[in-house]
DNA sequence: TTATTAGTTAACGTTTACGTAAAGTAATTC
DNA sequence: GAATTACTTTACGTAAACGTTAACTAATAA
């Protein structure tokens, strides 16, 4: 229990299905220690799954989480690869960007709608 | 011309096919006229097209546009909804938000790494 | 008249990210 | 020793949003 996790514990922590877990690791972004059979996590384990669900967060696919996870392995002085993900960060940045105008659009028409409505009674 | 549209000119002016268009014409979101069997559509239709893309951008499934264009469609005095849809993009936002927060993490994360790279060189 | 262009319907295929049994094992509890 | 708990693997199922032939039609250009 020191820092160690089981797969159920993890689940309830980050509020997903072992399902879940175990599907991140059937498609090579996890892969925890075993005992036995079953599966144990370590703390870095955790903070991997951590940067996963932020990912996803992020609206990548696990594919994509996966190079990037792999890039977090390799050695870090990989100044091209990080580049890479500082790019697909900042276009992500951008999408984020365009969805917060059409929030602002929507809550605009929403409004100009109330209006209306208000004017009628 | 005057105002009309065919589904390849929609499709070009918004960057998606045209299967895409009668993809959501099958789903009930978009109901353009027709000569002879040949979609035309109207301005109209393509403002609503704006709204179907813009939905999409925001995250919404075809389903809940699909309700929301409805809504639109309707006697706009039922409240009821609107505050439904004001609940939805309410929430949207709130996961944008915390999207904002993703993106800086991951960007101040990056930073690390590139701190590192620099120390040792 | 014969291509070519632009559109049509119908229907099966594809990807992603899991959900959901089914059937089994290993360790603990009563 | 029987039941419960916590796992395991295998594998088929699912929903969304189109992509992709295929086969056809109608109008226009050469």
């Amino acid at each position: 229990m020191d820092g160690l996790f089981s797969i159920n514990e993890l689940a309830e922590a980050f509020d997903i299905s072992a399902r879940a877990i175990r599907f991140y690791e059937d498609k090579g972004l996890i892969a925890p220690e075993r005992v036995g059979s079953r599966r144990v996590y370590t703390k870095r384990d955790r903070g991997r799954l951590q940067l996963i669900l932020r990912g996803k967060r992020l609206g990548f696919s696990l594919a994509e989480i996966r190079e990037y996870l792999d890039m977090y392995d390799q050695d870090p002085t990989q100044q091209a690869q990080i580049r890479l993900l500082l790019e697909k960060v900042s276009e992500r940045r951008m999408q984020l960007e365009q969805q917060m105008i059409d929030i602002q659009d929507t809550l605009s028409d929403l409004e100009d709608i109330e209006t209306q409505i208000k004017a009628r009674l």
